[in-house]
DNA sequence: TTCATCATAGCAAACGTTTGTTAAATATGC
DNA sequence: GCATATTTAACAAACGTTTGCTATGATGAA
């Protein structure tokens, strides 16, 4: 630990006060006169005192401290969540520890034990496998992309199938027919929700969902580039392809790239999060955003809200965003 | 705080042994019969108990815990790095406090302060101001670009002023002449030294560097972009930029692209870094690669000697890594 | 003057651990 | 069988705070 020799007590033998007056002094408490207070204070500032927020954390049962567990801290999306809710969280003078599963379980199961005994106030957490562990946990807890109208816990996230509806919708306006799409993991919550408004879209134009045709990848460029070889390789006609997310329509577009397949006029490309490469002039990637950064602080504000009123049962808060889809060049115009 | 209501002596008292053997138990130290040992964990693991770090903390003077800070986790350059040193710290058994400063000094000072009130062990840290306020910390402490050889702290780094020697050489094995130069911040010490290896090669060439064509941008796209706005709009013919890092040189990109100037015949363009965008196959962005994962893996790792060496004055150590010129398409071939 | 009121400041317990010291119990050596 | 060594477990102090309670002294009212 970073050598703090000194503590309340120097400073009260410095003083002759007792300690009791210096942490009331300090913490803006009544009992101390406005003289002793400000006597205290210069001190206190003379000495260089630093607060030792364990001991406090250890009497107050607050530590003023959040664990934040992503699966992946390098992916844009969960880039700005992070962002943003470091933010939130320094303007409300919170810390938090960063927690990165590489989408496994089992780190994030270890992750979240070693928050509990950090004694971290909540924790907002991207569940990697299906969320059903946390149930029944009833401590301050975001889970990110959870969301189940039925249950009674906070959300905060966009309307996945919404967004999976605009997606698909867009693809099939512009004349495209034979859709692939490429998932990130199995039993992502998103991705189940994503496609089912993508299905929706395709019943409204009289086809059907072919999970033949929806593949599994992982949330990563590579990901999305060996996913859409997969897709290719199957046989079927393809014309479009839905990525579950920008990095994999990146991946995609790179498997086009190398395979000679033109986009958008032979195959349509949509994505989802619009990252901030997403734009950019070589890019412009068709896709859906969401408001990554103002997730991450309305994450932690709800938090911070479950938080303060854990006694009283206050109800349950659903907040729901648009998303927006991005029309750009990698699908062609209707 | 999360409430763990379950402490160490209501182990004890279930048990009716001494809280003192539950603690050596549970710590693998000896005094404690194999007999009682194993109820003592059977019981611990049966009652849910989850030890209180912030308790183990105040009593051992160790919190298991780090900061960083760095100025945006949304730059990869950072996003990397702050991946490289989760990961080696999660394999140590340490938790990070992340810190984004915002490029702002103020917030920097804001958050190192908190992390000594929250007691962490060691800070890596991406100082955003100069960073002689550090100089006589004797805390663990590791900062992430900072190079003097004549000082005695650690560090670890790519050699930026070869780096900066490679980038700005090729441009003139291309043919350019009329180097323009994007730098983030003035007073960034990585860009100061990146400039100093420019102006060897440019001398070499016979050139001298141009303060004039030394833009200060600032680390982002859009920086990038406002920036090379600026440099074409002084009236130098200019053939080409080098920007400080690859998001400086994606938004030059942005800027010739919206101008119509190609790249890269009439212009070529170099960035640092080699974020992983950088080569994607429509981006394909000529630059130099430092090993970021492994610069954040190495950083905690000396972090940590630093720490388990406070007493003894063990030699200061300074790594260095060799920086990689990546030649792509936004210069042109010889 | 006396008693009650009040502001100030000190004492000591508590938070949940670890650990040095001591006490009890068991084993060992002769 | 006794003294001694050794293992096992309990006691209590310590880490650096906060806070309820108590003590002190000053102030004010009757």
């Amino acid at each position: 630990m970073i050598p703090i020799s000194i503590t309340i007590k120097d400073v009260a033998r410095e003083l002759g006060v007792s300690y009791s007056s210096i942490s009331r002094a300090l913490n803006g408490k009544e009992g101390v006169s406005k003289e002793t207070r400000d006597k205290i204070l210069e001190m206190a500032e003379k000495m260089g005192y630093q607060p030792n927020d364990l001991a406090r954390g250890l009497v107050n049962k607050i530590s003023k401290t959040v664990g934040v567990i992503v699966p992946d801290i390098n992916n844009p999306f969960f880039g700005e969540i992070v962002a943003g809710i470091t933010d939130a969280s320094s303007e409300n003078e919170y810390n938090i520890f960063l927690c990165v599963s590489g989408w496994s379980v089992k780190r994030e199961k270890e992750y979240f034990n070693t928050l509990i005994q950090k004694r971290v106030d909540g924790i907002i957490l991207k569940s990697v496998g299906d969320y059903s562990d946390y149930e029944n946990i009833k401590s301050p807890l975001m889970i990110i992309e959870r969301y189940d109208r039925n249950q009674n816990y906070d959300s905060v996230e966009v309307d996945n199938e919404f967004g999976g509806y605009l997606a698909t919708k867009h693809l099939l306006e512009c004349g495209y027919r034979n859709l692939g799409f490429i998932s990130g993991r199995e039993d992502d919550s998103a991705c189940k929700r994503r496609l089912r408004g993508a299905k929706k879209a395709l019943e409204e134009y009289g086809l059907s969902l072919n999970t033949d045709l929806v593949i599994e990848g992982s949330f990563s460029i590579e990901g999305g580039r060996m996913a859409a070889k997969q897709l290719f390789g199957k046989g079927h006609p393809i014309d479009a392809i839905f990525g579950m997310n920008d990095l994999i329509a990146l991946g995609s577009l790179q498997y086009c790239d190398e395979s000679g397949i033109s986009v958008p006029d032979e195959v349509g490309v949509v994505g989802f999060d619009n990252i901030s490469y997403a734009g950019l002039p070589q890019i412009r990637l068709t896709t859906v955003h969401q408001p990554k950064y103002e997730l991450g602080k309305m994450l932690f504000a709800t938090l911070l809200e479950e938080i303060h009123n854990k006694e009283e049962k206050k109800p349950t808060k659903k907040i729901i965003l648009n998303p927006e889809l991005k029309i750009r060049k990698t699908t062609r115009t209707k």
